[in-house]
DNA sequence: ACAAAATTAGAACAATTGTTCTAATTTTGT
DNA sequence: ACAAAATTAGAACAATTGTTCTAATTTTGT
């Protein structure tokens, strides 16, 4: 692992424990024993390394919808899978979760990249449903409007269950777990058949 | 209105408009024509500023929340006025809910009257869904586990709605409510009789 | 009317921050 | 083996920031 990589590894470490609003790049620099003038000859801007963190959530999250695509498994196992899959992202990334709005705001190709991965998100969540909906294991009966408002719900929940969680005074990480598995089976419950 | 006053609301409204990030106690005294020092001799501290705001959004919404008290209304009528009043609080403490992971570590006052006031909401709502039951406008074949677990998602609704919709680039104040408005609907739908 | 208290502006301070510059050291390609 | 390129540490810079200090002005209570 090159010194590029290595600041990326503890830069995604201190924000994840201490938030963006009081670390320095000095600090990350000292965290892992190199100088500042070293980090900034990596990345010129602070902005760079958040980016770069954030193309490796980007890189990471297709992996992860990548096993979406196997349709044989049944409705409840491909939930299962998305509530692991998702929830090991969002505690991997949690800062970029927790300072969504800022980042997107102070980095604007973060936010644009965002929207253009949940406008395919949302298509994939449909046609999903859709698909489970013929297999009898997800309701029928739904009205197309309603359905998207469905989607939007669960990536409401998905991208903020952790702030909710972190403010809600959750420490221990196997209490996460199973707050966010149990949110998220809440959030299908009415749907499923 | 003072001058200890119409800090709070330059604050307010110079957060809501740029974030907590890149503002500062000098900005806001040049917003609103002051010096910084005359700023800091009613604030010492920009927590202070900051947790002021934050009491009369508790205010705010204590006086919202009174309103649900008249049991006499439909579950449809309690359900417009909620979606209103929380979106006005919403709306007029936007920062807040942006940076509301971060204002509770930075400071822990905050975090901890939320967290009562969560615990308060919680029992408030249970009782209200067991009341409409009763009348038959909400369903009442839902177990108590599920109905806690939806109110703990009603909240992580209501409380990033806006972090959502702001980072999908909704602009417009007009688009926002209506967004709300159906958001919260959608949550509610496969509750209500 | 006037002394005491409150308010205000603006300079000053001390600490911090992101970033650049310089010179040394290490690595790489041939 | 050696020149060129890449990497590194640490000093230096320039800007910023929250906050304090000082002296003047305004307000308040009697």
């Amino acid at each position: 692992m090159n010194t590029k990589e290595k600041i990326v590894v503890a830069a995604l470490g201190v924000y994840n424990r201490e938030g963006i609003r009081t670390v320095t790049t000095r600090q990350i620099a000292q965290e892992m024993g190199i100088s500042a003038g070293n980090l900034h000859y990596h990345f010129k801007h602070t902005e760079d390394i958040i980016f770069t963190i954030f193309e490796q959530l980007q890189r990471d999250y297709d992996e992860m919808v990548v096993l979406f695509d196997q349709k044989d498994t049944t409705f409840q196992e491909l939930l299962q899978e998305f509530t692991e899959g998702s929830y090991l992202l969002i505690n991997k990334y949690k800062f970029i979760f927790v300072n969504f709005v800022e980042i997107c705001t102070w980095i604007p190709a973060i936010g644009d990249a965002y929207r253009t991965l949940v406008a395919r998100r949302e298509e994939q969540f449909i046609s999903l449903f859709e698909h489970y909906s013929k297999l009898g294991m997800f309701r029928q009966d739904i009205p197309i409007a309603i359905l998207k408002g469905f989607v939007r719900q669960i990536f409401i929940i998905s991208d903020f269950w952790y702030s909710s969680f972190a403010v809600l005074g959750g420490r221990f990480e196997s209490d996460a777990l199973e707050d966010y598995r149990q949110t998220i089976a809440v959030a299908f419950y009415p749907y499923l058949i």
